[in-house]
Order: C-alpha cells, then sequence, then structure tokens
DNA sequence: CCAAAAGTGTTAGGCTTACACCCATGC
DNA sequence: GCATGGGTGTAAGCCTAACACTTTTGG
C-alpha cells in the first residue's frame, strides 16, 4: 500500500505574532512590528514571526520568536487563527500559525527591542504592513476584545500596581470607546478579584489615585465555583 | 544572504473535520466519522481529514475532504483550531488545522457515506477516536455552542422547515441541557427571522405544529443595522 | 373521551445603563 | 482658593428566569 505520508506534499510553516502591550502614559494599546530583514519586502514593516522548525512545536515557535524579540518567556499567548492561501506570501508558499501575545510594555528591555529593529505602534496608526499582516491584526484585535470582556487579562498588560483609572483606559484603549466610571468600577470592584493598596499614584493627580492589584489565586478560586468574570460594560 | 525560504523546514500538513449533524427523530447531535484507512491505525475510528496539497489552499483542503466525503459543496464551515505538537501523529510530524462544518444529514447521500465507511455517532457516544481527535472534536463542540448562541447557524443542521420543537430539540442537543420552551420560543419568535407556514408537521402529534423557515435575507438586513442574534436562553 | 404533544403570558428580581456632584491636594 | 483629577450612589427600565394550564385532534 501508498504510504500517504511520505507520498504527500509538504509546506513551509510559519508563525507570526501579534503582540499587543499597553503604555500608561500615552493610554494607547500598541502593537510591537518589525522592520524585516530579508527578501522579499526587505525593511517593510511586517509581524513578527519564523518559520516552524522541525523538532519544535507550533506554538513551541511561536515562544521562540517571541522570546528572541523581547527575552521574555511566560507570556500571556493565545493562538489566533491560521492563514493558508496559496498566495498570501509572496516568498513562497507560507502557512502561517498567527498568535496573539500580552505583555507588559515595562519589563521589555529597551535594547532587545533596538537589537531587533522593533516598534512600538499604536494600534490606530499602524504602518501598512506586508502580506496579509493587516488582516491578521485586525482579526486578533477582535479577538482581544473578546477575551479581555470574559477573562483577565487585561492585568497582563498592565504594571503589577495599578490604579483603577488605568485599569479602565486600558479597556478603553483596548475597545476603542469610553466606558461610564461609575459602571466601570462597581463591576470590577464587585467581582472581588482586586486587592486595594495602601499605597497612591500621585504622578498625575494632586489628590492620588489608590494601587490595586490583581490576585490570580482568587479568580482561579472562583472560577472552580462556577464564577465567570465579565467586563463588558458600558 | 541566505534565503530564509528554502532553508527552513517543511512539513506535512492536514486538516480534520468535525462534522456535525442532526437527526431530528432520535434528536441528537451527531458527528460523522470514518474508520480509517491506512497506517497507522488502519481500521480505527477518525476524523475525516486529508493533506493540504501544493496547489490548494487549507480551507480549500478542508472543502475538498467534505466534498470527497459528503458530495456537498457549499457547507457551512469555519476553522477550529491548529494543533502542532511534534508527536501528535504517530505516523509522522503532521500539523493539523480543523475546521467544523454543519450538514443537514438528510442532504447526505447514504451510498456515499457507505462508500467511504463513514458513520454517524451520537455526540454523546463518541467511540475512541485515534491520535488527539478526541481533544478536537471536544473543542470543535464547545466552538460549536457558543456560535450557534450568538448566529443563526442552526438551521444548517435542520431541513428547510422544520417547527419550533424540532428547533427549540436541535439547540438542547447542542447544548447538552433542557431550555424552557416558553422562554425559547419567545425569544427566537422576537428576533422575527422566521416565517411562520400554513402546513402543519403532523407525524408527531395529532394536533400538528406549524412549519417555519428561516429567512437569511432578513438577517443580512437586521445584522447591518447593529441587531445581533441571540438564542443564550434558559 | 382521553392521551399526547403544541401552544401560550405574567411576574419578580437582577442587571445594565444613565447620570452629577463632592473630595483631596498641590500650587 | 482654585484647578485638577479621584471617587462615589441611585433610580428607571429592560431582560431573564421561573412557572402551569389550555388547545387540538386522532384513535
Amino acid at each position: 500500500m501508498t504510504d500517504h505520508y511520505s507520498v504527500s506534499d509538504k509546506h513551509l510553516v510559519a508563525v507570526d505574532c501579534v503582540i499587543f502591550g499597553y503604555d500608561i502614559y500615552d493610554k494607547e494599546l500598541k502593537l510591537l512590528l518589525i522592520k524585516r530583514k530579508f527578501e522579499p519586502e526587505f525593511g517593510k514593516w511586517s509581524l513578527p514571526g519564523g518559520f516552524v522548525k522541525k523538532d519544535e512545536s507550533v506554538s513551541g515557535a511561536a515562544c521562540r520568536v517571541l522570546y528572541q524579540l523581547t527575552g521574555l518567556a511566560e507570556l500571556y499567548m493565545e493562538q489566533s487563527y491560521t492563514y493558508g492561501d496559496i498566495n498570501r506570501d509572496t516568498g513562497g508558499r507560507v502557512i502561517t500559525i498567527t498568535h496573539f501575545a500580552l505583555i507588559n510594555a515595562y519589563q521589555l528591555d529597551p535594547v532587545m527591542i533596538e537589537a531587533s529593529s522593533a516598534h512600538w505602534r499604536s494600534i490606530s496608526r499602524i504602518p501598512k504592513l506586508i502580506f496579509d499582516h493587516e488582516k491578521i491584526v485586525k482579526k486578533a484585535h477582535r479577538q482581544l476584545i473578546e477575551r479581555i470582556k470574559v477573562k483577565p487579562v487585561g492585568f497582563e498588560l498592565l504594571p503589577e500596581k495599578f490604579t483603577l483609572v488605568q485599569l479602565q483606559q486600558l479597556y478603553e484603549a483596548i475597545y476603542l470607546r469610553t466606558i461610564d466610571k461609575r459602571n466601570f468600577r462597581k463591576k470590577i470592584i464587585s467581582m472581588n478579584l482586586l486587592e486595594k493598596l495602601d499605597e497612591k499614584e500621585k504622578e498625575t493627580s494632586k489628590k492620588g489615585a489608590f494601587y490595586y492589584k490583581f490576585i490570580p489565586a482568587r479568580y482561579d478560586d472562583f472560577r472552580r465555583k462556577g464564577f465567570y468574570f465579565n467586563l463588558d460594560v458600558q
């Protein structure tokens, strides 16, 4: 009998990463983009990516790409979608499994970023990207919006200590709309997942705003009891 | 400079299809499974699948697999998830992009099914499947549940004319729980997407139940006006 | 006339939304 | 003392969930 495995076509398989970051100072959701370092499309803006190797899993490849770019392991990462059109990459037939990652921009080593010629670009001012990368970004952003509504992943984008104002601004930056302050606070506080610290953030106001921190263990506990996170608020 | 494309590893890439069907008579959600026709795992239960060829897109490959198995084109199909662990397939390193499809089991040619040694199996009595196919099925089923809550795709699984009782039973079969009859009817009727026919289904009751049909054009119209489908009901 | 399935409304409570003023402090 | 941003409560309305009886008709 024929060996279906050995007679079948093989393909280049890549991973591309939509890396989201957030800047509490200019209050914008950002993407980590690179200038492509090889042909075709040398020097053009692109998502960070790489080919999947023989001896690594697809998610392993995504982690490697992230690690090589940022020096960070253990980031929040999720598979987004797989793009497999024949001519999506002008350099050859490449199937790409895209992922999105959330990183706290403050953990990031600026030297590393510089070395990779990577740059943060605001989600609302994305430059022209190669291939189908703009479509990939749009889809990942829609998925991020759905995700932060129902899973406490927004904290991955913030420093460990943050104010409620900062948390709300993060959600506004992702949703790309404003949120009612009182409704937002009521909802997040009522979930009982935050610890209010005694310390205040005093850079942005005279009165100062209390810092909070997210308690992952409490979320895990509540989840086991059937609780659902929800920050879908007007 | 090195050509990153030509020096990179290539992989076998497959598609696997989780094909959902529904039987209005035994009121169960079913999966179309096949007995594998080559080694390894010859003769074992498996999802229908196939390798992606050089000259076809990933979604094209999924359509081909579906068409070869069922003779049907233009089915509802959606990409589910990509599985890329190194040893997930014992026959070799294969990355698979899974899809789920919804088919109206009555359109299906039984001869075709027979020829492919395919069989419908109830979702609640899935046999042991090869590789990671059980995990694939679970994820696809969860995605189907989320999808039919917010998109009118359930009608793909029913004949063109159906009763409200049948529609509710379909939702119950997918959700794997009961739904309150009055709440369900109120909600689906209030969406104004169904046309009530004059004709009655009289096989299952003496009184008979009115047939309805789904009006896709009305859904498209409402969607454009910002309406959201929702059948997440208790 | 009776068994079997179809069909129908109402109410209570919870959740979402909308909305405006006081507080604390540095300058 | 005033400008700036932080922080707080309530009421209306909508949506969801719970719940039981009547209708129709073939046999």
